[in-house]
RNA sequence: GCGGGGGUAGCCUAGCCUGGCCAAUGGCGCAGGGCUUAGGACCCUGUCCUUAGCGGUCCGAGGGUUCGAAUCCCUCCCCCCGCACCA
């Protein structure tokens, strides 16, 4: 009697945990090293973690039955804010933080403790490993560990990797715009906003302009457009302040004084001016070192930039048509006093070349668009917009550029900036071009932080380091490398420290934290020695401890002596990263792609020789369940115990590995793991039936069936090679249930030998999926030891006999088109008569075939060709309609007439007994054929009578 | 805006790179039949239209290349994901 699902788990996750099945020791035989991302222990693993998991263990598993060493250790991940916060959290007693706990059934006499940081990070990692354990994964659980300083061993692992990144110069202090809240005192993330997701600083270039020792500063977007400035604008009834920024005067407005002094500039008001006070001076233009007049404008808004604008009328929309406006104003010159003269004097200056434009798009777009007056506000935007974008994607600078003559404006752009930095000639500033709000409602600004932490991804050398790293790799699913391509290219310097939250210090500055995702950058190789290194005092936990380890400075010796530890501990440490690193596969969500991963990538090239950068990265989707997006708030949201409680394991397991491979978002069907578990069931009880019974000849269909088993082992092994687990399970499973079906209704017993190897091998195939019931069945048929460690044979082409699968799909298709004439004859009486094709149809066949094979496909050149053959003209006028389906069809099995003829004979007794008629073969033209059906017959395809001869 | 992935039958999915046994894989659902006291499970069959199997239409839409297109090329429409100081 079989017993309860969940007990039969339990006893076989039991046993693999007694006989440590799991644990991976190095050894001689090749070494399979896989991983996946610590997950964060904020609370009970769900099924959306499980997807990743599950796809590790299938692999963990596959590879185990193919003969390797393989390694599967975990971790817990604690680094961070979200833990502190939700204590806090719980300290206050903030309802919806309790109700999560709640959720999560933990007793209400429990929930106190959780307003303790320590004891999150005690609770949840030992409810993971307990869920993960009843999920049946093959775990090497010696290794396990904990990230931050509550680890030692690991704080001193990331300490060391960061002081060799310090020390080759890839940890710097930066400058760094970030959207903050002035009430937090933090930076505002996406995540942390209410208002203002998405946004991000804008880098505004300030520039410079000289008058009397002074400088009037204007704000621009666009610093390429230098050589094209005619004049300034400024709103005459707004009043500027005079500003001593960084000990020089400078006019702006009142808002862009203040943002600077939030930017690391030291300002301090010292006076003020109206705009119109400026009207008709002249001042010195950045980079062009050219005096240029001041004109009053009404689009200057004293919020954005600096509220004084540079104009570039060739390139600007809003300038050009402010020049035509100020122009033809005559009352207006006259009131600010401006020289007409002068005011007609400025005339644009042509400064890009981009294409479908020319001298002047800002004038050819206002044109074009109909654009009165500068009043028009939403036509002028939208006329920006376009001259940016083709300015900027196609645009080229022209002659008056100078040095920048030639260069397209996309890389101009910068290195005018920059050159201007440079000079003093500007400054930048940075703002948000929406509101953002923060969680705490407080509207956020733009602060520059200057003493943070940057791990320089945006290094030019390193970046190549990358990409040679990621050439080398293998990714599952391929698709993802474009997407790792762009990324690396993307990555700019990553602030990685952090003033609060759980985590390691930083070696040199106690001030701060590592942050989260730069202390998981290259743990894969800690776990190679996690079970050793932490047994060892805290004062051998050396950075010479970790240079030998890992990179075999010094020697054990040495190193043994200086930290105080057993010589055997050192060398064995480094024997087992040596064995077991680089690794071979990571396993992840595509979310880690633009982050985690790729900084793996990085940080595995500046620190390890090349022989041990990683190997691939396995990336996949989020799960849906029943097609939907997993929610609490839809209902299906399902920690991974109560799937398991639901489904059992094997059954979770098995959908997962359904669900789909890519990096679309795979789908759990609840309905599938409804019903899996009782086939299953049904699966051990054959098992148990047939295995080692049955007749000992040899038949055909033996022969069949065997080769149909050993094809799909080499196709369930080319998929699961790439982690095509949802192919593997069709392939390895779905396939050889039908196969199987079909054996049993083509022969009265099995064959005992076929049968029996079918049963272990297909067991072996199903127990990376479902390795309970593997496992169950596995002892069931007497094997000894377990299925989990078991090696499936190599496919071995010997025992594919391609000649009988082909034969039997030639009856196969039979079956079909009889079952389709029956079905329409209805209840015509008569016997089922069976012509296989004349000798000239084969002749017909391998000559279309011959001639398709050597590149001739017209229609007329075959039939030439063909005709040319005396026995085939014969037939004449039949032979044109048979060469154009033969041309389409091109059904190409190995066998040839005589073993059609001989299979069909052969089958003629069964074919009765399935369709209840009496079963004739014949050949076409040497037979009687009373409906004229017998010209229908074709190779591989036998024409059909149903009927009675006279 | 930048970058990436997609659109296949009632639903989900395979096939696309390397064109041809593709009316198109497998699952789920549904229907009929078998088995069964009944139900479930299990097995068989069917699930675009048509039809004594060979036909027609079909793989987001429209063009093109080809003897032949779900697959290659072009244009268009639509959907999903990422764009950072965060796990």
């Amino acid at each position: 009697m079989a017993m309860n699902t969940a007990e039969m788990e339990l006893k076989w996750q039991e046993r693999w945990r007694e006989e440590r099945v799991f644990e991976a020791e190095p050894g001689n035989g090749e070494k399979y090293f896989l991983n996946v991302p610590y997950p964060y222990i904020n609370g009970l693993l769900h099924i959306g973690h499980t997807l990743t998991y599950s796809r590790t263990e299938f692999m963990a598993r596959y590879k185990r039955l193919r003969g390797y060493n393989v390694l599967f250790p975990y971790a817990f991940h604690a680094t961070g804010t979200p833990i502190v916060a939700a204590a806090g959290r719980v300290a206050d007693g903030e309802e919806s933080q309790m109700n999560i706990l709640r959720s999560m059934d933990i007793p209400e006499d429990e929930l106190s403790a959780f307003s303790d940081p320590l004891h999150w990070v005690e609770y949840f990692p030992i409810e993971a490993e307990r869920d993960l354990n009843r999920l049946g994964v093959s775990v090497d659980w010696r290794r396990k560990f904990m990230t931050t300083s509550l680890n030692p061993a690991y704080d001193a692992f990331i300490r060391w990797q960061f002081n060799r990144l310090h020390e080759q110069g890839l940890v710097r202090k930066g400058r760094h715009p970030v959207v903050w809240c002035t009430h937090d005192n933090s930076p505002v993330g996406d995540h942390a906003r209410i208002e203002g997701e998405g946004e991000m600083p804008q880098e505004f270039v300030l520039l410079k302009f000289e008058i009397d020792g002074e400088y009037i500063v204007a704000a621009t977007l666009r610093p390429e457009t230098v050589f094209g400035q005619t004049n300034l604008w400024v709103d005459p009834e707004e009043e500027y302040v005079k500003a001593d920024v960084d000990g020089e005067v400078w006019i702006l407005s009142k808002q862009a004084a203040q943002k600077l002094s939030e930017q690391k500039h030291e300002v301090a008001t010292v006076g003020s001016v109206f705009g119109s006070q400026l009207l008709g001076k002249e001042a010195v233009a950045p980079m062009i070192r050219r005096p240029i007049p001041i004109l009053p404008s009404s689009f200057c808004d004293p919020e954005k930039g600096t509220g004084i604008v540079t104009s570039v009328p060739s390139d600007a929309p809003d300038d050009w048509i402010a020049l035509v406006d100020i122009k033809a104003d005559e009352a207006g010159m006259d009131r600010y006093g401006l020289d007409p003269e002068m005011v007609r004097s400025v005339e644009p200056i042509a400064i890009i070349t981009s294409e479908g434009w020319g001298d002047f798009p800002a004038g050819e777009i206002v044109e074009r668009m109909g654009i009165k007056d500068q009043t028009e506000r939403d036509k002028l935007l939208e006329a920006k917009h376009v001259i940016y974008r083709s300015g900027f994607y196609t645009g080229v600078m022209r002659e008056v550029a100078g040095e920048y003559a030639g260069m397209p404006v996309e890389e101009a752009k910068d290195r005018i900036r920059d050159e201007m930095l440079e000079k003093g000639e500007a400054a930048l500033m940075f703002e948000l071009s929406n509101p953002v709000v923060c969680r705490c409602l407080t509207p956020s600004i733009v602060k520059v932080v200057d003493d943070q932490w940057f791990i320089a991804y945006g290094d030019h050398d390193w970046k190549a380091r990358a990409r040679e790293c990621l050439a080398g790799m293998n990714l599952y699913p391929e698709v993802a490398r474009k997407q790792f391509e762009h990324v690396l290219g993307w990555l700019r310097d990553w602030a990685c420290t952090r003033e609060l939250g759980l985590g390691t210090k930083l070696p040199w500055d106690d001030n701060w934290m590592v942050e989260s995702l730069s202390d998981s950058t290259i743990y894969m190789a800690y776990y190679t020695i996690s079970h050793i290194i932490t047994d060892l005092p805290e004062a051998a936990l050396t950075d010479s401890l970790f240079d030998h380890v890992f990179l075999g400075k010094s020697d054990a010796a040495t190193v043994a002596m200086e930290t105080g530890t057993e010589i055997d501990t050192v060398e064995r440490m480094r024997e087992e990263f040596l064995y077991w690193y680089p690794f071979d596969l990571r396993v992840s969500g595509k979310d880690l792609i633009q982050n985690h991963l790729s900084f793996t990538i990085f940080n595995h090239t500046a620190i390890f020789p090349q022989e041990h950068w990683p190997r691939g990265f396995g990336t996949n989707g989020w799960i849906l369940i029943g097609g939907q997006k997993m929610s609490k708030s839809s209902g299906s949201f399902r920690t991974l115990r109560s799937a398991i409680e639901e489904w059992s394991a094997d059954a979770i397991r098995f959908t997962l590995a359904y669900g789909g491979d890519g990096l679309d978002d795979p789908n759990f069907d609840p309905d599938l793991a409804g019903t899996i578990g009782d086939k299953f069931n049904t699966w051990l009880e054959f098992a148990q039936e047939r295995y080692g019974k049955g007749v000992d000849d040899e038949r055909a269909i033996d022969r069949w069936f065997r080769s149909a088993l050993y094809s799909a082992v080499e196709d369930y092994c080319d998929h699961m090679d790439l982690m095509e687990f949802r192919a593997g399970v069709k392939r390895g499973y779905y396939d050889l249930q039908r196969d199987l079906r079909w054996y049993l209704r083509r022969c009265d017993e099995p064959n005992r030998s076929v049968i029996s190897e079918f049963i272990k091998v297909t067991t072996q195939m199903l127990s990376v999926f479902a390795p309970h019931v593997s496992e169950e069945v596995w002892e069931t048929i007497g094997r000894s030891g377990f299925v989990s460690v078991s090696q499936i044979p190599d496919p071995d082409p010997g025992s594919i006999d391609s000649d009988a699968l082909d034969a039997e799909s030639v009856l196969v298709d039979l079956m079909d088109d009889l079952r389709e004439v029956l079905g329409l004859v209805g209840d015509t009486p008569g016997d089922i008569h069976l012509y296989t094709a004349a000798d000239w149809k084969w002749h017909l066949a391998d000559a279309v075939r011959d001639s398709v094979d050597d590149g001739v496909v017209k229609f007329q050149d075959v039939m030439s060709k063909v005709m040319s053959d005396p026995e085939i003209r014969k037939n004449g006028k039949v032979v044109p309609p048979l060469v154009k389906r033969l041309i389409q069809e091109r059904a190409s099995y190995g066998i040839g007439m005589d073993a059609e003829n001989e299979k069909l004979s052969d089958e003629a007794d069964f074919l009765s007994q399935e369709f209840g008629r009496k079963v004739h073969v014949w050949t076409e033209g040497q037979a009687e054929d009373p409906m004229g059906k017998a010209k229908n017959a074709l190779p591989y395809k036998p024409a059909i009578f149903i009927g009675n001869m006279e």
